[in-house]
DNA sequence: CTAACTCATCGAAGCGCTTCGACGAAGCGT
DNA sequence: ACGCTTCGTCGAAGCGCTTCGATGAGTTAG
């Protein structure tokens, strides 16, 4: 491997003007850097990252952490981690995924503390994340997609989950529905405090009230079996429900099934709309799900924009909500009266869970 | 941040004989050791990275380049980095994932010559991966999960398609199965030369003509209404047919439905056999499926002594097979005589293809 | 009792870069 | 024409480790 002072011999400089000439730390003539590029061409340079980040005192990498889920990992979460990558390298850094869980703690504060990262991206953020708590006592520079329970002084991207339920529900209310479901994450997930199941319930409720409807939300396993018999248990507990709202991407598809094998037709007698997914998801299902599609490729450019920014600054910069954005499909249409009218007396609609 | 200088002065000892505590690469007191130790956690001392890559000339660091695919990622794939993530760390390495698919060979290329990582491991590799080329002609250390057309000289891990394809078809045909089809990966794959499409197809064909039996395998893309599609074609194409063998986790979920409303009982009227799958995400049917486990977590064990292996001895080591165990579940059973009495003249199967 | 080793430790020389201070050579206002 | 900046470049001092050769003390063989 060719090093700098080759190169710097090659071009007849000293080692520090190619330096400045890689780094634009100080004015280079032209003639001088075209001289050093020819050379480093030549001779297939490429700079020792270990030396780099001895004498600079940073690696520029930034790492992520990546959670090895048991579900495996959809859509969004590759868009996030692809423009998480993109802005990275746009500023000269590099994105690893450190597969550490919210478990390993202080393994990713060792990590960042060796200096194998300048600093860290948590994914998956919990209410109350053990990871925040030792990252910060570490001094370890650190942004969240996602957030706990209390924010102060943190830095952190996330879906905007008020927002996005209310739009929800703003938009099938705009279509005459008032029998609206919400079909959520796991109940584990609920208890545990995952952020998106707490916050999307919370959101949901409260949109639905603000217009005098009832709530009616289920949680449910990530599975179709899950999926088929939440609906089905919805379908027999809400006459006349007309829509559904879900979060449970692979759960939608179980509950899509029920809803065909019930004869009911999409979205002629229910509307299916699936929030925090992706278009490209949604296409998976027939008729294809209109969608509220997470931004997830923003939320990684976010992400890595308020890390280089609290690591530059050392200020946490404020935090950034993003809603998802509605994409129109063939799983959301109006009200039929005559579903309606089947109906009998009023329902008292209640909040219950299902496992 | 402490150095090892400081270390050294608190434990009084040399820098050296800090290091050589560390790194045991010399003889060291049991009493001086035990001085360094203690002082290291008194200061929380963490060794520097860049400064032990730059000395040593070696960054520990193992790569696992990481599709982002489209498609998300499944189970396996999880269960692969936890294998390897876990492997390396044994060994005193670290395992990253670099976010970069087969068309940034030139990209990976530059981060091993800058030191970022030892070696590389490159997954979901294609039977003409552009990514060989690009790392031999650099010399850049590295061991495939999966593996290209012509394999001399390269090292690498893989299922054994050939092998878990017959025990797959032995296993149904042991159950009185001879109208077995085969759901593979999309044709797009198949076309495109992606291996293990490739090569299931292959095995599952010999190992059906191997017994006098007529294959029937089917293309299918990755999502449930393909899945759903294709088994209506399977069924209205092969009369009599009595057992699928799947090869794709998404489109089983909705051939598993289509089975459903067409009230086809499994395993009583078909058995479906999901393989290089995971019993987990059998679990996710009703019945849950009888899988054919995919050895991800050895599989990437193996993947990361591969690659410490060629470090460590120049030479790759021999390649590595692995097949896929069968795990019993509620989804496959015995032929059912009436099934079979059912059906009308002999019929010619053909290999066919749906997108 | 001494030559020949082994053990435990130390000092110093890098690893390949960044960055600071210094220094001529221009350029500029007056 | 004078000091003053600014520009372009250089040399040298590290960054925090690893690793090699050297050294003295303790052991063992003959």
């Amino acid at each position: 491997m060719a090093t700098m002072l080759d190169v710097a011999r090659l071009a007849n400089v000293s080692v520090s003007t190619v330096s400045y000439a890689l780094s634009d730390a100080r004015p280079v003539s032209t003639a001088t850097k075209a001289r050093v590029e020819r050379a480093m061409t030549e001779l297939g340079y490429q700079r020792n990252a270990a030396a780099r980040s001895l004498a600079s005192r940073r690696s520029r990498i930034l790492a992520l952490t990546f959670p090895a889920m048991a579900q495996g990992l959809g859509d969004t979460v590759s868009e996030y981690i692809a423009g998480a990558a993109e802005e990275a390298s746009q500023h000269g850094y590099h994105l690893v995924l450190w597969p550490l869980g919210a478990n390993h703690a202080q393994e990713i504060r060792d990590l960042a503390r060796q200096g194998q990262a300048d600093g860290v991206i948590l994914m998956e953020v919990g209410l109350e994340d053990p990871r925040v708590d030792v990252l910060r006592a570490a001094g370890v520079p650190f942004t969240m997609i996602g957030r706990t329970a209390r924010v102060a002084g943190l830095s952190y991207v996330d879906v905007d989950f008020a927002r996005t339920t209310e739009d929800a529900v703003a938009h099938l209310a705009r279509l005459g529905h008032e029998r609206i479901a919400f079909l959520n994450h796991s109940i584990v997930s609920r208890t545990g405090g995952y952020g998106p199941t707490v916050r999307a319930d919370d959101g949901y409720a409260s949109a639905m009230r603000r217009r005098g409807l009832v709530p009616r939300a289920i949680f449910c396993d990530e599975n179709p079996g899950a999926g088929r018999a939440a609906m089905a248990g919805l379908l027999a507990s809400v006459p006349g429900l007309t829509a559904v709202i879900t979060m449970n991407e692979i759960a939608t598809f179980g509950a899509v099934v029920e809803l065909q094998v019930q004869d009911l037709r999409i979205p002629r007698d229910v509307s299916v709309l699936s929030i925090v997914s992706s278009p490209g998801v949604g296409a998976m299902s027939n008729p294809p799900l209109t969608t509220m599609h997470a931004p997830g490729a923003e939320l990684g450019r976010l992400g890595v924009g308020s890390l280089l920014a609290l690591l530059h600054a050392g200020e946490p910069p404020d935090p950034v909500l993003r809603t998802c954005l509605l994409v129109p499909g063939g799983s959301t249409g109006p009200v039929r009266e005559e579903r309606l009218a089947a109906l009998p007396v009023r329902h008292q609609l209640e909040h219950s869970n299902t496992q």
